[in-house]
DNA sequence: AAGGCAATAT
DNA sequence: GATATTGCCT
């Protein structure tokens, strides 16, 4: 609990060397102030805080949603997090791209009225919009073209 | 080797 | 429920 607290301070403060490490000991006196910090728990699991979902969702935008540009490893390097694990990048990659899917199901619109600006709502582009700070509607299409291709 | 993705595990 | 891992596939 309290790695993941500190995993995600750490998420929050991107000023602040982000070292995934803590300082351990008891607490008594205060002998403990200067032990060697330690490494965290392997066990910890990584906290998709906003800040560092932004970070990916950046990342992401820039490469191109489409899975021949946005790599597990490619997003990675662009988000420069220490610690930060392909594995951990890939799974949360997954549950992005499952997000959009469901996203662009639940819109109704095809490409033209998303852009005609009709009054329904929610509409595509404002579901888009959530997502990221850009617009990544033909990227979407590029991704997953059985889906779009029948809105 | 690297990636996608569904299922499964923690 | 969110995250990590696994297995099978391209």
């Amino acid at each position: 609990m309290w790695q993941h607290l500190v995993r995600k301070a750490l998420s929050e403060t991107p000023e602040l060397p982000q070292t995934l490490e803590v300082i351990g000991g008891k607490k008594r006196g205060r002998e403990d102030v200067d032990l060697p910090k330690q490494p965290l728990p392997k066990n910890s699991r990584l906290s998709w805080t906003p800040d560092l979902d932004k970070q990916f969702l950046s990342a992401v935008n820039q490469l191109g949603v489409n899975s021949i540009n946005a790599t597990p490893k490619k997003i990675l390097k662009l988000m420069n997090f220490p610690d930060l694990t392909i594995g951990q990048v890939a799974s949360h990659l997954q549950k992005y791209r499952k997000y959009l899917k469901g996203e662009i199901k639940k819109s109704k619109f095809s490409r033209l009225s998303a852009f005609q600006g009709h009054d329904e709502i929610p509409t595509q582009q404002q579901h888009l919009t959530e997502i990221g700070e850009c617009d990544i509607f033909f990227d979407l299409s590029e991704l997953f073209p059985d889906l779009v291709d029948n809105l």
